[in-house]
DNA sequence: TAGTGGTCTAGACCACTTA
DNA sequence: AAGTGGTCTAGACCACTAG
């Protein structure tokens, strides 16, 4: 490569004077560290490209150790801020359109307004597996499976229909509270089903079938979000399969790259890249 | 809380002998001590709830020291898989629904199969703002504006579609490589625009339009992926509004929640907690 | 050769929990 | 009081990149 700024020359930025490091603050000081250098970025004193003062120069000029400067790093490194090259030195990232992602957790804070959405168990009794879900879970069809179906329901109305599928193992009972889960907070984590090893997840749009649209209360044709979710249980078996179908209209799930000048929060943690 | 299992007693599971650090190996020592705990959490040696060995255990039994045992911790900890508590000790965590992400980086890969997707640009004209977009973008009605419209295909056919506004500033003149993007690396990341100071993004199901559908050769009615972003620039005005509309049915994203068995490829990075 | 990031050590002090 | 995690230090050695 060519030339690098290391101390880049901007003519249209106000540079304020550098922050320090307050040994009498109960915010760690690598937590100090990271936001001040974030708060660079944010502000345009560093950008995409330019390089960071080198490990050294950050212990001499915040006076802390090689250490804690190296924490901080791995940090911005693992936030996507920066990238760190063998023998060159730290660089500041672009942005890219791809470093978004979109957590589910999400799903409870959006459909939770005011008031929490309340979770409404429509159907729950034993099926014998067709031959799709006997596929899925592995099983052979015509096996007794427990079949749920729940509404899922907001302020506005309903917002999600929840379809799953569980293993009926009489070795390994489901408890009752499984079943009649009135929570997102218990769809969703807490002392959930212990008995959970690993799963898949995936999302995608569909158009709601007639029934799903009656439920929503959507008139069709409306478009759906889709999480199909499979899990496993400790012997790698397949255990229960299911789907949300959520209108579209109101669930949204929204992501931000880069750093925007108001989100100056203390913020999360580390890092590391083998 | 009661009584927790330091050293578990699983008669189902047979442990295997405990591996041990390979100070010759290419793997960082740190690595090595993740893989290996990840690996009994896999394995079910380890399960939710259960007490990790304390720090000062973990150095004895793997022969490291408290600073790398700690940044291993810190990275379970950053990839969800164990919880620490001051002065109570660090637990497994259980498998959460909530803990799914999907990531944008993965439509690149989902879109391309064998082949590589192409982009193929559909118009590229200045028009002026209406009043939704001038809103959007910050801007009055009437306002110059880049407006562009691309088709992203892959073997099967073509799957995205994408509309953007571009603020047109002739002191900021756009780049032509910008807009006569072919590639989906022009549009995710790369040598980008190097003017985007960071962005918003949501995605949400939709019903296409009849000229949406068309263009995705998707007989109607037919649900998409709605993807929209908007970026900023460095003097924090909005600098481009846009969207992606994909084919429900060619795309659909992927997430794993846990540790499956198969997944014990050398892993990511690290953590901290302020 | 000099500078850089990447890893690792052997301690230290603190706050917190538990008993 | 003992044990725990959380933070921080002041060095060290290595691999890599650059001039």
């Amino acid at each position: 490569m060519g030339t690098f700024r290391k101390t880049p020359d901007r003519g249209d930025v106000d540079a304020p004077s550098p922050e320090s490091i307050d040994r009498d603050s109960d915010e760690p000081v690598y937590a100090q560290l990271v936001r001040i250098i974030r708060r660079q970025v944010a502000d345009g004193v560093l950008r995409p490209g330019d390089q960071l003062p080198s490990e050294a120069q950050l212990c001499r000029r915040y006076g802390v150790s090689p250490m804690t400067v190296r924490r901080v790093v791995n940090i911005l490194s693992d936030q996507g801020i920066v990238v760190g090259e063998q023998g060159r030195g730290t660089f500041i990232r672009p942005v890219e359109l791809g470093d978004a992602s979109f957590q589910l957790q999400r799903l409870q804070d959006l459909v939770g307004g005011d008031q929490p959405a309340s979770v409404r168990l429509l159907q729950a009794t034993i099926v014998g597996a067709d031959r799709k879900t006997a596929e899925k879970l592995g099983c052979v069809p015509g096996q007794r499976l427990i079949y749920m179906r729940r509404l899922i329901e907001a302020e506005a109305g309903p917002v999600c229909y929840h379809v799953e599928y569980l293993v009926y193992d009489p070795a390994r009972p489901v408890v009752e509270a499984e079943i009649a889960t009135t929570s997102l907070q218990g769809l969703f984590g807490g002392p959930g089903q212990p008995l959970i090893k690993h799963g898949e997840l995936s999302i995608e749009a569909v158009l709601l079938g007639d029934d799903e649209a009656r439920l929503l209360q959507a008139p069709p044709p409306a478009a759906g979000l889709r999480i199909e979710h499979l899990f496993f249980a400790y012997d790698e078996r397949p255990m229960s399969w299911g789907w949300f179908l959520c209108r579209g209209d109101r669930l949204r799930f929204g992501s931000r790259v880069g750093i925007s000048q108001e989100h100056l929060a203390p913020e999360g943690k580390s890092v590391d890249e083998p």
